[in-house]
DNA sequence: GTCTATAAGCAGATAGAC
DNA sequence: GTCTATCTGCTTATAGAC
């Protein structure tokens, strides 16, 4: 029996790849079996429940890089400034610069909506508190708070569709950099 | 020879509402054909370079739609503050109150995304460009009205992007909601 | 202008050899 | 664990009758 060609993470990294270029629909086997270098068969020895199962781990594994790099660090001690400033670094590796879509876009739309849906909407919820976590930290009110988080959440996503609409990174790292600044503002006293 | 089922238009209406439900992979000849009631070999009657050609002409005629509806009325007459308030009633039509996605972001995701840029590219600069001279008439230098036009545009794509994620239209009408003020702040002397 | 029938190819998925 | 070969169904697209 031969060994693996490539670690398991590799081949879900790769596949993300696929999914985050093409879209659901988009992404067919044939072209996993491409980006990966397996075959068909061995993508179903990887994946035995096929195409949405590829799916779900490409998500799952974003959804844990994600809260290990730019969920995680809100929680912890120091300055918010500092927080959200690396949040934004963790957000633009991420988003490759703003040069990868986001998965939670491309995996709401049509038939795979509804699959991916509630997987979704706990991971767009996750880090929507995490950011008003920071804010009411910062002095704000709750419910404002959780405004000015969605409030973000919205920028960073409609940069990413505007970015490669215009085919420029530009308007992605424009938000990025003026994310700290708009969360923030309203509450530090040192300017 | 039978008359037409249907005009035209209402084709292209209808299969607009198919591609913006599933995207342009998943929006099948088959779905097509069910939306409009007519057989596939009729709809190559229609649009006789078939799937490609039925885009271009559901992207035209949103186009145009929106040049007619929102974009024409910024350029006319009156305050700004109203010409802003008819866009956002504009846009929540067109839209469908949060519901319906942006062609913008579904026909730019992979090979879809090729064959339609540049027409995407015209589309999302005339939007912005519109949105733009209304500011410079409220007293804003070109390029900070540019930029703040661009926010506009970021915030109506990740408004439409988060509320499909949330399966609300919450934040699109919200973002709707406070489209005019976020536009016109730093303008207007009456508060 | 609409239809039925059909073509050629690719989709996702499986069986079984090595 | 990977492969070749294969299956079934759906894809886009076309031919030709009415």
């Amino acid at each position: 029996m031969p060994a693996p060609l490539l670690p398991r993470d590799e081949v879900v990294q790769r596949l993300t790849q696929v999914i985050r270029e093409h879209g659901y629909d988009g992404a067919t086997l044939s072209r996993m079996s491409q980006a990966t270098g397996l075959g068909k068969a061995s993508l179903y020895h990887y994946f035995p429940r096929g195409k949405e199962q590829i799916a779900e781990e490409v998500l799952a594994r974003s959804g844990a890089w994600l809260e290990e790099h730019a969920i995680g660090p809100l929680r912890e001690a120091g300055p918010p400034r500092a927080r959200l400033e690396r949040l934004g670094r963790a957000l633009s590796t991420f988003y490759a610069g703003g040069e990868s879509a986001c998965l939670l876009d491309l995996l709401s739309v049509g038939g795979a909506g509804a699959l991916f849906a509630q997987t979704i909407r706990a991971s767009l919820g996750r880090m929507e508190a995490a950011i008003a976590g920071v804010r009411v930290e910062a002095g704000l009110a709750p419910d404002a708070a959780a405004r000015r988080a969605e409030d973000a959440l919205i920028a960073l996503q409609g940069a990413l569709v505007v970015s490669r609409a215009k085919n420029s990174t530009e308007p992605f790292r424009r938000v990025l950099a003026d994310l700290p600044d708009r969360l923030l503002a309203g509450s530090e006293t040192t300017h």
